[in-house]
DNA sequence: TTAGGGTTAG
């Protein structure tokens, strides 16, 4: 019994004619010229991975003949969900079949064999590769040495890496780039460098992310002498550093107290041609904010500004997290309201840290005001942020507006803690000692019924 | 195809 007829279930060959010619393409299987989605890729992806294998079958069963992007896109669904023995059989069908494929299909293949621990089945699918009418190039070489070495199977990809790959196969800076990290991985500069050495002997141009992978590694381990002298290795190459280098070398100065040294580096890499992003600022900044240097952190945003480098969230943010941490909530409430007007919106780190920040220096009616439009931008605050403030109006003998948060709190099916609970209702108890509120009271009443419904 | 940098919380 099936819902739809015959032709809407299985449409007809015809009806997937290219549009111009009428007529089906010669070469309908060639990967690069299938990109019209067919009804099949459409209705594939709401199934399971079983129904799809049979579903595959069934449309054929009844006269579609599926183009190549349709074992492509049916592949790399079984792979995802790690249905192993149905890509093994829907490959095969390729393989006998002889449709031309194409090797970003193996890669996602062998990327998912290796994440689910499938080592030896991700390197004989890379060894099988010219059997499936495609022609491999280093991309999946590649592909399944960083599988390995992200899996910590570092030795299985060196023995890969230094098996041979016939004579027109030869590895690339990217393949090199790979075993690099592998080897820093383990923390074996010796043998880094040393693979470096043999790519240059290879005649294999290192790239912006060799030194990269160098300068990160040095960096990380506090050697800026070293950093700083791949650095200048980079330039006598005739490559030109890119923007993450100079990040990465000015953290790595900041992390080591060379906060000018830092600066210099940043206005070098624009005296260089590369223009410093908001992220160089804001490691300088983040690095002020730590020395606890906030009004010099502030002026970075200025320069900014006149630098025309517009200050993102993330920016704002590391201001306003310094600003409250230092107990200047008001200062970062005033950089929250000055981001509106630069059109940069808040977002939940935002108006955590504010809201936080806020009730440390007991200043409930801003917090208050943050946490409203924090739900207004549809973020949730933490359950601690609203327990502070509840627990601060308390404190401060304002049972009834604690009440009206918790009203809010309530109608957005958040909780608070218990010991938040038993703080309010005590707040109120003492209040109404002999003189009963009874407004309070019944609001109390009502949003512990309302709680428990929530808890149910 | 490879690295990678700045915020909160977890």
């Amino acid at each position: 019994m099936h819902l739809f007829s015959k032709s809407q279930r299985f449409p007809l060959q015809k009806k997937f004619r290219h549009p111009k010619t009428n007529h089906r393409r010669k070469n309908a299987d060639e990967p690069k010229k299938t990109r019209l989605k067919t009804p099949f890729l459409t209705h594939v992806k709401t199934l399971d991975p079983k129904s799809a294998v049979h579903s595959f079958h069934e449309w054929e069963h009844h006269g579609y003949t599926h183009s190549y992007s349709s074992y492509a896109t049916l592949l790399y669904k079984l792979a995802r969900e790690h249905q192993f023995s149905s890509v093994h059989h829907i490959l095969n069908l390729l393989k006998t079949r002889n449709i031309p494929c194409n090797e970003c299909l193996f890669v996602g293949i062998i990327q998912h064999l290796a994440k689910a621990h499938l080592f030896e089945e991700a390197s004989q699918l890379f060894d099988q590769i010219p059997s499936f009418n495609c022609n491999p190039t280093p991309k999946s070489l590649n592909a399944l040495l960083n599988s390995f070495i992200d899996s910590d199977q570092f030795p299985d990809a060196e023995r890969i890496f230094r098996q041979p790959h016939g004579p027109n196969f030869r590895p690339n800076a990217v393949t090199y780039n790979v075993m690099i990290k592998g080897l820093l991985i383990s923390g074996d500069w010796f043998g880094a460098r040393k693979l470096f050495d043999e790519m240059i002997d290879r005649k294999i141009k290192p790239n912006a992310i060799t030194f990269n992978i160098l300068i990160s590694y040095l960096c990380k381990k506090g050697e800026l002498e070293q950093a700083e002298m791949v650095f200048e290795e980079i330039v006598k190459n005739g490559e030109a550093p890119n923007a993450t280098t100079y990040a990465m070398l000015m953290e790595g100065l900041c992390i080591d107290g060379k906060h000018h040294e830092a600066r210099k580096v940043m206005y070098d890499m624009e005296y260089r041609g590369c223009k410093p992003g908001v992220v160089h600022y804001a490691i300088l900044m983040k690095d002020l904010g730590k020395r606890r240097r906030l009004g010099e952190a502030m002026d970075i945003l200025e320069e900014m500004r006149k630098r025309h480098c517009k200050p993102d969230v993330v920016c704002y943010n590391t201001l306003i997290n310094f600003c409250c941490k230092e107990g200047k909530a008001k200062e970062a409430y005033e950089i929250m309201a000055g981001m509106k007007l630069e059109r940069c919106k808040p977002n939940a780190a935002t108006y955590r840290m504010a809201a936080d920040g806020l009730c440390m220096i007991r200043e409930f009616e801003k917090a208050w005001g943050v946490l409203r439009a924090m739900w207004r931008d549809g973020h949730t605050p933490l359950v601690h942020t609203c327990d502070n403030l509840v627990c601060g109006l308390c404190e401060e003998g304002r049972a009834m507006d604690a009440s009206l948060v918790m009203e809010e709190i309530s109608e957005r099916k958040m909780q608070v803690t218990a010991s938040t609970w038993n703080v309010l209702l005590v707040s109120c108890g003492g209040v109404s000692l002999g003189n009963v509120d009874e407004e309070v009271v019944a609001l109390i009443d009502e949003l512990v019924q309302c709680e428990s419904s929530v808890k149910s």
